[in-house]
DNA sequence: TATTGTTATACTCTATAACTATA
DNA sequence: TATAGTTATAGAGTATAACAATA
């Protein structure tokens, strides 16, 4: 049911189809982010927020999270007060500097981006379809172009 | 500057890229979507209703966009509001059922969406980094895996 | 004085419930 | 009676402005 319209330009058509993969293409599919999140009971930023904490990691700034996220340093004391009302993560002080904050995921923090992480990386059903050697040869072909992005 | 931890599984490696790519994964890269949106000032969902819209087609019925979209028809309602209320989109009447409205694009509207489609399917750097042959290659393995999606 | 994070507040996005018109 | 869309309303998500503590 893919509009398989197909361009001159081969960039285009890879783009299209990643699109079309990735549920924002007009096919329908369903976003797989915005569905994890929803499945763990989570907002897809509050998602992004874990994501981005290394487990056993020190912690990141609340600023550093926001910027990464666009978005408001207010907005992010509200995302990380429920985070750690489901203790999922926690503040620490900085050592550097006392004004800063670091955020870090607890026991439970790490094992529900465990099985966030789990759930996101789960190849779609087309690409579980290819061949291995398909697979192979587009996994370093992405892996390639993903590198090469500036 | 992405996360290159590479896994036993072509697949699994596939769709990371993917993930990394079009912003979902831990790379902090921009998402396309909801930034061709806001540079159209629209909403994502707006941005959505648009694209499944067909230039010069009768329009599609409020209900099966909702549907499509995942959102409530009441939602659906207000979207329309505000696109027709910028003349991007108008209500018909449907044909065979009193009860239905379709709606299709304005000359307005498929001005905009055109000019959204082009934004959207602009490759990004990282695909057009490739060679030619590699693009070739990379978009005939992904519009078999985007065929095989159930 | 400039910066990090918080509080109070308001605005936007989205859903639920009750309603109207048609089937 | 059931269905498509609308209206009224309430709840999430997110930003702006003013503020406290630290630099």
């Amino acid at each position: 049911m893919a509009s398989t319209k197909t361009s001159t330009d081969p960039a285009v058509d890879a783009w299209t189809a990643i699109l079309d993969l990735v549920g924002w293409g007009s096919s329908g599919r369903t976003p797989r982010f915005p569905t994890v999140a929803m499945e763990l009971d989570l907002s897809p930023k509050q998602l992004a927020v874990l994501w981005r904490l290394e487990p056993g990691g020190e912690g990141l700034p609340m600023g550093t999270i926001a910027a990464s996220l666009y978005c408001d340093a207010s907005y992010m004391t509200d995302m990380v007060d429920r985070l750690e009302q489901r203790e999922l993560t926690e503040r620490r002080p900085s050592p550097g500097d006392r004004r800063v904050k670091l955020v870090a995921l607890t026991e439970q923090g790490e094992q529900l981006r465990e099985r966030a992480l789990r759930m996101l990386y789960m190849p779609p059903p087309g690409i579980e379809a290819l061949s291995r050697e398909e697979q192979s040869t587009l996994a370093t072909l992405l892996a390639k172009a993903a590198a090469a992005e500036d």
